[in-house]
DNA sequence: CATGAATGAGCATTCATTCAT
DNA sequence: GATGAATGAATGCTCATTCAT
């Protein structure tokens, strides 16, 4: 039925890269079809090792998904931690931050469907992942840090604190590409044209850097 | 040893009770689940109808939540048409729209579960919706008219498209609600307690505002 | 892999004809493999109905092995009611009951294997039937008066109690059959040659007998 | 990405003790859940060793089944001729044998639930058993000289032979203790009570004599 | 002797859908 | 319109066994 099984038959023997076959593959099964649409069988065929060694790694299709999603949220968050906001001016960070999320978002579709389905199941997942919850700690010190800077500076309002702020700059980026597919219907254009693309990108960061901007 | 038993009562209903029924359980169904988490058993026990009933009336578990997807979208766009904001001043109207976007969006889970959950199968139900299409040509208008009515009051920058600033009002609300398992982990805060409710409407109106007041 | 699959395919659309198929099949499976060694596939094919009816009628594997114990203990009781030791003198009476167990249980196997595995699953799915506990009292009433009758008239020694006197009469059969395997094996001799048949149904007859007449 | 590590320090133990190890638990998961239900990955798991031992140690779940049988009958028949009934008068030796047999079953539960399953596989693997076989004859023996001590003796009815006489007597214990769970729920009485334990070995010893005694 | 990783067939159960009435 | 019975292809997971070290 399935005309892809890209990966290569992970090579016998090496847990540690059969563990990387099955994150790989499982990433892929679980944001097209959903947690509950994916199939192990799938995953396993396609990640190239046999069905058992997905039990045998991970104890059943949710420790799967849970070590899928504390995969791809610990690729995002190195990513952003390597943009080493600290060292730069507060507006220019800012534009920074909005830029890359925009960036990031466009270039990971699989991102956004994962996070979708798993908020969907109420964040079960995420909710007993220790690793998630550990990584996401210098995240949120960070964004903290770049907001006080910038009010400091007077180059931001000082009426957002630092949780809501965040939110907005990444739904602006997150609903764009979440959504894309019903919006595109909506308004009858399709958001993922590449002008669209850089219309939206820039928009993101001037409206960010509107709103952030004191009177 | 097998015995027959006369043929049941046929216990009759009004059909268009059946199809509401069956759009109500199926709308929390769908929700809760996930298309393909979903079961046609439930919903039809759920709507308290018989199951082949389903397939009677919507043809298969595709046509049932075509139908859904156009009962949810018709009914938040209705209730939007009634803001009547074209009778209003242009930054009040948009601030109306922010706030009942917000209140809205935080009343039916339901429907940012099932928005999601069709975003992440590429949109193919509401694509080939013809109502959903038709219902939203009049909104798209309303939101350009609006925008265009304070640009040339002055209350609003010039440099934004009707389409990009009404993802962006939308998004800030949406992604808070769509996403609000996972945030509350990553912040380690509950977003769906009653101050932060209040205080994150506050800011989305605030945001938006900000965003579009020219300098 | 099974040649067997003797019985014909059910009818189609007689929901009790699939029942019973269903029953005879688990029956014969069931005591042939034990519960864990049953499988639902043989079971279903070996009726000639779709496997998915096992759990349309019955709930479960579980479900059915119930009423398959209800069967077999309901047919035992039935043929054991038409005795009418009621009307018979009691020696008589109780010669014609343990005579009777004997050649029930020589003729039906099934119902011993049923019987072992069960209690070797502590009789769970006995303890919760209603059925079968409703059935028995009727039985239990039975043999209590013909004790009692003999004893008044001075045929059986007043020392037995009834409970025990039919678990001893019934165990004298019951443990020959059950363990007719290795008890062949140990004395170095077929338990189930016609013959050592014969002798066997004598010796309980007598050995009960000769145990409760009085000195 | 795949991390090599060195080979892990080899723990050695006493094969004996692994051994027996595994005999412990297997008789335990082989009693508790029979040969089909028991799982290889289970009796490891509880000897603490690795379950490749086992097929190390014994082939296959089978031939772990039938060393378990062997080791089982090995402790009841050096038991039994620990009794030395060849010391004792017929009446006491053969009362001896019966409250023996009871009093074992009673305390071994697992024998009886080893025992029956067996049964039910129709003795495959007693029967090819060299040392099961060969263990029972002098067991045989001494059945058969008590007897004829008895009768010479006259205190015994010369009219039994030595095997179903011996039936008799072990199935009067066998059935109350092998089917205790059934019997429980017909009679309405828990069989595994003290009291009603009690009352049973000196009903089981009792009949026993008295079927044995001449007129 | 002993271990962790891997295999392939199988297992109870589920599910969207259809049929006969 | 509506019902209970039936279907066939899966689906997540298990299990005895084997391999490489």
């Amino acid at each position: 039925m399935s005309s892809r099984k890209a990966a290569p038959p992970a090579p016998r023997r090496d847990p540690a890269a059969t563990r990387d076959a099955l994150i790989a593959a499982a990433t892929a099964e679980f944001a097209r079809m959903g947690f509950a649409g994916a199939r192990v069988d799938e995953i396993a065929a396609s990640a190239g090792v046999n069905k058992q060694l997905v039990y045998y790694h991970y104890g059943s299709k949710d420790g799967l998904y849970q070590a899928v999603l504390e995969a791809v949220y610990g690729a995002l968050r190195e990513k952003e931690r390597a943009l080493s906001l600290e060292d730069l001016p507060p507006a220019q960070a800012m534009a920074q931050l909005v830029g890359f999320s925009f960036d990031y978002l466009s270039a990971h579709p699989e991102f956004i469907s994962l996070l979708s389905d798993e908020n969907r199941q109420l964040g079960q997942h995420v909710a007993s992942s220790q690793p998630v919850r550990r990584m996401h700690t210098p995240f949120v010190e960070m964004i903290d840090r770049t907001l006080q800077r910038g009010v400091a500076a007077g180059v931001f309002r000082p009426d957002y604190d630092a949780v809501n702020l965040y939110i907005s700059m990444a739904g602006i980026s997150y609903f764009y590409f979440s959504n894309r597919h019903t919006l595109s219907v909506i308004f009858g254009k399709r958001l993922d044209a590449k002008v669209a693309l850089a219309q939206r990108r820039r928009h993101v960061v001037e409206f960010t850097l509107n709103a952030l901007r004191p009177d």
